[in-house]
DNA sequence: CGTAAATTTGAGGTGCATCAATTAAAGTGG
DNA sequence: CCACTTTAATTGATGCACCTCAAATTTACG
């Protein structure tokens, strides 16, 4: 039941903070870059996380906090009738791990984490946090920024699975994903493709949005007839994209993260 | 559409920030005395809010910040369809009206307040809040710490309309109000009472947990039957806890807010 | 190339929605 | 304090979106 250690040692040389290219996404983006080298102090190591593979599970003890650096992972709850809901989707650049996501009042992890394809992250130790931040004051305003933008997307999240059907949930879904990723690659990628790497399987879609997989499947199909979307093997094509933002009241603008205030 | 100004002022005296009594919870817990004098000066003044009014609707620019002083609230959003989901309850102590709760990226809010009860609000101006962090550090880690236990709140939200059926739903939320409102009253009131002062409508707990005010309103009745609450007129009464507890999946220590790390 | 995992499809059932009508409760002004 | 009005609670009949279970088919992968 508590299989540990999924993770690989990174093979050195690791990425320096300094040159992380993730870092104008992350907690450490308003950090000048005169002090990131001992903020590198505290930094345990990389680790490689394989696709399917378990970070943590819930109850487990809390003693990491993650920024994901390359892949996607998966933070969800397993209730006591053995349902699944996922409650957000990590990207690079991504801080995870505490608190809420997942740490609870007993100090055991309330929900788990698992990779939904390879993925790279850089770890350091849970009790540094608050020293960092009392040394770097930038970092605690920082975080707020970072926790706000992920609370916007989970009462996004909520608003769809308690008020919208299958197919406006999907919808959502998809292109929510879809502009995340897009955000990533701006500089790597084709800006005009309409295509990402997509490692969802239908199960986890609907473990997201609250609905069966028979149903999610059903409702793909519909979307595809309809020359929405295409959503198979490992890729998400977006074919209609404003049919799609409009049944799903999906607004792009959601996915910037905006200052705090 | 547009109707503004539901606020009265408050009349003098008001209440001094460092003689405020629902300081404790609220986002000047860590401040130290001798520096509340000069944050009181950023605050605008106190207001009173009736019942059933609007403090704001979704699209109206922002540039007011709210502590809740007394009184309950809702921040809901309405939908194309004409659905609404209620996504917060805000108790005395709530600190609210920044960014996702609720300002988009046009400035403009994204979601509605309205008063369940009369409400007593303290304010002060949306510029002044990252100048006041700068000042006080503490306010940050303080701010993303109350940011963290809203989000909890927020994915227990979404994993119940996620993957409950309307009693587990209800149950949780009539458990999560009744132990925040005791939390707030724990000098007050008597602690072996289990009842509380209700103000939700049948709809307002349907927009909630994502059910109609029909069924809300039958299984209710069903729990009621079953000796487990009594949910009418204007108060809650809580019968058997720990039916309830199971059902909903609820514990109350995710109550409790803890420190950030 | 063989096995496991994911997708696809079908048949049948149900929890909750929808719509509508009735009853009860809460304000409101005289 | 009572008639009046409004709002909320209650209840019933009917329908559908989504679930459940299960089998067939396709895809992924060592």
């Amino acid at each position: 039941m508590n299989k540990k250690n999924n993770l690989l040692q990174c093979p050195n040389p690791q990425t320096e903070c300094k040159e992380c290219p993730i870092r104008k996404m992350a907690l450490f983006r308003d950090v000048p870059e005169d002090d990131l080298g001992w903020m590198q102090e505290f930094r345990n190591s990389q680790y490689l996380l394989p696709a399917r593979e378990i970070l943590f599970r819930q109850g487990e003890t809390a003693h990491t906090l993650y920024t994901l650096f390359d892949g996607w992972l998966i933070i969800f709850k397993i209730l006591d009738n053995g349902k699944r809901q996922i409650l957000r989707f990590l990207l690079p650049g991504d801080f995870f791990g505490f608190q809420v996501n997942s740490i609870g009042p007993t100090g055991g992890y309330l929900h788990s984490s698992l990779a939904l394809m390879d993925s790279t992250l850089c770890a350091f130790p849970t009790t540094q946090l608050r020293l960092m931040m009392e040394k770097q004051p930038q970092l605690a305003i920082r975080l707020a920024e970072m926790e706000m933008h992920d609370m916007n997307l989970c009462q996004h999240h909520l608003i769809g699975t308690g008020r919208k059907n299958a197919q406006e949930r999907i919808a959502f879904l998809l292109l929510e994903l879809f502009h995340r990723v897009r955000l990533q690659k701006q500089n790597d990628y084709d800006e005009s493709s309409n295509s990402i790497i997509f490692p969802l399987t239908q199960e986890d879609i609907g473990d997201a949005v609250g609905l069966t997989s028979a149903h999610v499947n059903r409702t793909l199909r519909e979307m595809e007839k309809k020359g929405w979307t295409q959503c198979q093997g490992k890729y998400l094509t977006i074919r209609n994209e404003e049919a799609l933002s409009k049944t799903g009241q999906f607004d792009p603008r959601i996915i910037i993260s905006k200052p705090l205030i």
